[in-house]
DNA sequence: TCGAACATCTTAGCGAGTAAGACAATTCCT
DNA sequence: AGGAATTGTCTTACTCGCTAAGATGTTCGA
């Protein structure tokens, strides 16, 4: 680690507390576009950045929420027709909760114009700063997910 | 606008969605070390990124709450010392919300992990690479506030 | 096979949100 | 200047979603 002029740190921490408020603010959008709460698209969120079905409980985990408050998400993601409660077969008790593949376009939406603006924000870089901020998205990531999970 | 690698874009998009879930977290930890809600932290991250203090009627426009819900934010925080109600001798109508700056250090405390752990990604670059991703914050952030306003 | 463990759902109670109106201070208009 | 309209915050009544604890149905192990 070298050190660092203590203005940039400063501008770089204002960056990044802009950029977390308006994420909070973006998420808050999205969710009142799709009818949702922001537990509710959250939880949506979480069973669609999944690899297979998540179960009930395996949600209650990652939110964070009590399995009561979780059985009332899925009866409203379900209604709203964003998910499918399938039982597991190989064990009933579990009940799998699909995302409802056929309206993956619904939810899209809203996410299509933030990724408008992330292709309009790219197209400022060439190839190699690409790479940089490639680079710097990663280590981000890397460093913020070891950071919230043991904190 | 210039065209990408599809794949490039897939990439891109994931960090952001990754970014925006873990920020979301981060988020809730804070206020969770901080002994608040939610939204009780949001209001005082926005007092707290203002320029001067904020009113209680602005602290609802910027936060899309009632005023009537904003009281109640105001009365928590104020009972857990973070800010205090100061009328505003120029309109004896308006409560100002200043943030208690004898304890910022209180507050400041689950920040400076995350400063922490931003030094250490930056260190990581060169001064060049730096400004290439000092670049892609001020647009990027510049970018989705007109998207999340406008929305 | 029976009891313990497990996964989800149900119920009761609570806290925080909204909408609407009360109250106090300010501004506007004549 | 003085009364009406406006503005800013707080209060009230009600709703909704959350938690904790227990009920229900399923699986596992001795």
């Amino acid at each position: 680690m070298f050190d660092m002029e203590p203005e940039v740190l400063e501008r770089f921490t204002l960056y990044m507390r802009e950029q977390s408020a308006l994420t909070v603010m973006f998420h808050a959008r999205v969710a009142e576009q799709m009818g949702l709460s922001a537990t509710d698209e959250k939880c949506l969120d979480l069973a669609m950045r999944a690899e297979g079905p998540l179960t009930a409980g395996r949600i209650a985990e990652l939110s964070g929420l009590s399995t009561g408050a979780v059985t009332g998400v899925i009866d409203r993601l379900e209604r709203a027709g964003y998910v499918r409660r399938v039982r597991d077969p190989h064990d009933r008790r579990k009940v799998l909760v699909e995302v409802a593949v056929g309206d993956v376009d619904k939810f899209g939406a809203p996410f299509e114009k933030a990724r408008d603006s992330l292709v309009e924000v790219l197209g400022h870089f060439d190839d190699a700063e690409l790479q940089v901020i490639e680079r710097y998205l990663q280590l981000q990531n890397e460093t913020f997910r070891k950071r919230v999970i043991d904190t």
